[in-house]
RNA sequence: GCCGCGUUGGUCAAGGGGUUAAGACGCCUCCCUUUCACGGAGGAGUCACGGGUUCGAUUCCCGUACGUGGUACCA
């Protein structure tokens, strides 16, 4: 693109867990920053002290964590730019709000909230539901516009509470190239004067945003589409503060919205539908309340970031597995959909078991160890990739491979009675003792081995396949499901087999 | 209301003036397997609408509709 280094910024407000759509603006950032051997850096946005949540930006990080997309530069790990919290950088922005003011491209309000909202009660109508302090509005309203300038100063000196609003023109057109959308245009009339500059001193996003991007070297801005209105201001604040030729790029991405109504996706959808919002577990400080994770529900990473790369981004050809290596050298952002996308938690789980089933049985024995461990169940680390192993194939989530597998952890406690009784006989009761005692002599046999064995008895007997096989496997699991049967009894082993043999013929009697 | 952005099957989507309009998820059928799953083979299902431009529009332009975002001293 150009010579300057390419530096991306994920920016989110420190206010509760992270959203999946979040995470997806993480990940295009990352992505194109790795791509470019350039940074990607971690700013934290407490501009809005109201709204801090303690707690919330390590959870952030971990979340960055969890997916593999740490950052270079954070609050956390420093870097040269540091302070990376808006909060602590509180002192930077005034100046550059009072050169807006000198210039004339901003100015002093004074106006109370109490006069802000009679003036939106009084000029509130069908046709203006939500008046704007606009290039209009502003000529009656108390601000270094309308006051004279003596009485501007009176009431600068006297530390009269005020914001800083920017002057926007009454009527010229803002256009900019986004990355992913194209040419795209606005008219000043339309957009209001947006503070600047709040009483308590802070900046808001409007001015921190730009003036951290600038100081940090920003090159590309990727955020989501929800920023495009305010865009203009942006672009405005860059030239104003003749920064102009030193703009990051823009791109608004597409959002992320709900799978049936309309809407942006949100944390409450997820609690109505049934399906993880966040990328990790977060619990409210205040009211204790947990709200469910990608994570903790058994997602793996990869497979998360699979899922959401594949939420706006394709490579044009019918690939839809990448790893992170592959995404960082395919990515490309004008390869991004320029439409909101529905999210699918169907697909999101087959993404998750496509990983589960090509994961190596060591990692997922590793990962299944927590929910063991929770059931209080202690088995050999081998053991328990054998089973992961035997039992992936089926499973969408980590925790699955309990309900698919537990039988290899416990004798079960009950029959599929029904599949079984019904045509229980003498026969099949002398088959299975007889099987029982020739067990004994298979000890260390592979599953072909106890299989071909099998079936040379039940040809002996004069019996069926179909007659002793579903009935061993109840005797085993319990009912009519998992694995091959003889790849478990391998896997129990031949003295559990046949204890589980003699448990079954008691049973089915 | 106003402004911006968008619109290919139920969902994610490729494509982009002439195609039988890919593929994936989900759904259905069959095969494999005397469990389930994996795997394999099929199937149903789509270019929002109306005008242009053009020999020809799903593709380009304009409207309309619909969706979505914004319209805070929140980000």
């Amino acid at each position: 693109m150009d010579h300057k280094k390419v530096r991306v910024r994920f920016a989110p407000s420190p206010t509760g867990g992270l959203h999946l759509g979040g995470v997806r603006t993480v990940l295009f950032n990352y992505l194109f920053a790795k791509q470019h051997k350039g940074d990607f850096v971690l700013r934290i946005e407490d501009t809005d002290q109201t709204r801090y949540v303690p707690g919330a930006e390590e959870y952030i990080s971990e979340c960055l964590r969890w997916c593999g997309l740490n950052p270079d530069e954070s609050p956390a790990v420093g870097g040269p730019f540091a302070p990376y919290r808006q909060s602590e950088r509180k002192d930077s922005y005034r100046q550059y709000a009072e050169q807006l003011v000198k210039s004339g491209h901003a100015y002093y309000a004074f106006d109370t909230p109490e006069e802000l909202e009679s003036m939106r009660e009084r000029l509130k109508s069908p046709e203006n539901p939500a008046p704007q302090y606009n290039h209009v509005v502003r000529e009656k309203m108390r601000n270094s516009l309308t006051l004279s300038d003596a009485e501007v100063q009176e009431l600068l000196v006297k530390n009269t509470p005020h914001v800083i609003r920017i002057n926007m023109p009454a009527n010229e057109e803002v256009s900019f190239t986004d990355l992913v959308r194209g040419e795209v245009t606005f008219h000043t009339a339309q957009v209001d004067d947006k503070v600047l500059l709040k009483a308590d001193g802070m900046p808001t996003y409007h001015l921190a945003v730009v003036a951290d991007d600038y100081q940090m070297k920003i090159t590309h801005a990727f955020r989501g589409e929800e920023w495009l209105p305010s865009a203009p201001v942006h672009l405005l604040l860059w030239k104003y503060l003749g920064w102009e030729a030193d703009m990051p790029q823009w791109a608004h991405l597409p959002l992320i919205l709900k799978p049936d109504g309309n809407g942006k996706l949100s944390k409450r959808d997820g609690d109505r539908l049934g399906f993880p919002v966040y990328a990790m577990n977060w619990t409210d400080p205040a009211t204790k309340e947990v709200t469910k994770g990608f994570r903790e529900l058994g997602f793996l990473p990869e497979a998360f970031i699979n899922m959401l790369v594949m939420l706006g981004w394709n490579d044009g050809t019918e690939q839809e597995i990448f790893s992170m290596e592959e995404l960082i050298q395919k990515f490309s952002i004008d390869r991004v959909h320029k439409a909101g996308a529905k999210f699918d938690y169907e697909k999101a789980k087959w993404f998750n078991h496509q990983y589960i089933h090509h994961k190596d049985n060591e990692s997922l024995a590793t990962l299944f160890q927590p929910v063991l461990d929770e059931k209080g169940v202690t088995a050999a680390p081998d053991y328990v990739a054998t089973v992961a192993g035997l039992v992936k194939e089926r499973c969408h989530f980590i925790n699955e491979i309990w309900d698919h597998g537990f039988f290899f952890f416990q004798s079960p406690s009950s029959y599929d009675e029904a599949a079984v009784k019904p045509k229980w006989n003498a026969d099949k009761e002398a088959f299975f003792t007889t099987w029982s005692a020739q067990l004994e002599t298979l000890a260390a046999a592979p599953a072909a081995e106890l299989e071909a064995s099998f079936k040379a008895l039940v040809t002996e007997k004069n019996m069926k396949m179909g007659d002793v096989q579903l009935p061993f496997r109840i005797m085993l699991t319990g009912g009519k499901f998992g694995p091959p049967v003889f790849d478990i009894a391998v896997t129990l082993g031949i003295a559990e087999t046949r204890n589980r043999i003699a448990k079954g013929l008691e049973a089915f009697k």
